[in-house]
DNA sequence: CGTTTTTTCCGTATTACTACTGAAAGCAAA
DNA sequence: TTTGCTTTCAGTAGTAATACGGAAAAAACG
């Protein structure tokens, strides 16, 4: 999913050279904005209170305040922050409780750095759980299977400020209050418009905010 | 959820008696249909290929073919129908593997009429899965919470014309594209397109689909 | 049977959207 | 540097949708 927004992101971890190589993987993607680094839940749920960042990546173990507590803050909070829990090991319990405290992922810490991506990309793009491969009791099979995404991804690749329109739309906005909100001409708008409903191969603003509805191009 | 679709249901038992109970039981809503009756996996699976019914609701206990193997039949079927599963007791290992075979919900055989309804409604309109209360190991505490109805209730009610005509909307037909589709006048769908704006409060199309998508009016 | 809701239909006017053009500036990749 | 994509803007025209009105038949409900 290029062409597609920010994703400002907290790390938590109490293990400074895991936390430090996190980051840096996560600084080699453009699309992902390190925006806090936390050393226990307690820095942590300061940090994102603070920042109201895309997403947290947490690890269950830490110090002062743990994973599971933090998280259970970061979702009492009215910003929707999505967390991905980390772990050292896959302990059944323990990744349950994270689940139950609102986490959307789980990684194991030794995971590649495609995994990453794919886990932060299903988590915020598409709004479904992601689990490790190795994760092959019972329980986290029908969970995999329950927390499939809801959307198939687009086919079709929209710019930002496409997005930006077609989630305005969305909205009940019409051309000409898109036009004066985003300081634009009523005609760019409307030429948006049309480049949009083409790709999505629609007639009208109806097909174009179903097709956005259905493919999660905007969150409602 | 009145002015709804009609439900059309099969039923499977083997059980003579609970299977004639739970369908007058079904009869006593008119917007429930049942289309057909079987007494074992094997029937069902026929009946359902057959009448292409909403929902199925599938006792696990019968002879012939039990209703886990029968339930991931009708899945691998090209209509979507749902499945809701049946059980004497609260026998998890068994609920589990319903779960796994497909089906959205699990009742025991002791509720009531109005669990029943609930639970049709549940998983029909508002597309979650249904646990009874009583299952409260922690799996199924977990499950009901990430199986939260991704729908928000609509706080007004529509008739079923008008969400026809919500539903061709979102189909991206135009007010003539429908009228002459239903034999109407165009003003007659104008009329009908104004009045679902109303009760929405929206200021377009637009947001009236968008409406439509968020509080599950239709299923795309 | 009367009441209410639903469904049907119309005129007029205005606004919004879409179709068909065309084009220039910015930016990034090849 | 050329190529391509994104973003910006515009004229003209036609079509669709919305905002005001108003009204009557049909169906559902008590």
């Amino acid at each position: 999913m290029p062409n597609s927004p920010i994703i400002s992101i907290v790390v938590a971890d109490d293990h400074l050279f895991f936390r430090e190589g996190l980051i840096n993987v996560l600084k080699s993607k453009k699309r992902f904005e390190v925006v806090g680094i936390a050393g226990n839940g307690k820095e942590l749920i300061e940090l994102v209170s603070k920042h109201k960042p895309t997403l947290a990546i947490v690890d269950i173990g830490m110090p002062v305040m743990n994973g599971i507590e933090a998280t259970k803050m970061i979702m009492a909070m009215e910003y929707k922050t999505e967390v991905i829990a980390l772990s050292m090991h896959t302990e059944e319990a323990i990744i349950f409780k994270m689940l139950e405290a609102g986490a959307k992922g789980y990684l194991e810490k030794n995971i590649s750095k495609e995994e990453l991506f794919i886990a932060i990309e299903s988590v915020i793009d598409y709004n479904q759980f992601y689990f490790p491969e190795s994760s092959t009791t019972s329980m986290f099979r029908l969970m995999k299977k329950l927390s499939f995404s809801p959307y198939p991804k687009p086919s079709v690749l929209f710019s930002e400020r496409e997005l930006e329109i077609v989630s305005l739309v969305c909205q009940d906005f019409s051309s000409k209050e898109i036009a004066s909100s985003l300081s634009l001409s009523n005609r760019t708008i409307e030429t948006h418009r049309v480049n949009i409903m083409q790709k999505m191969n629609v007639k009208s603003v109806a097909g174009m905010v179903a097709y956005a509805c259905t493919k999660g191009l905007v969150q409602l």
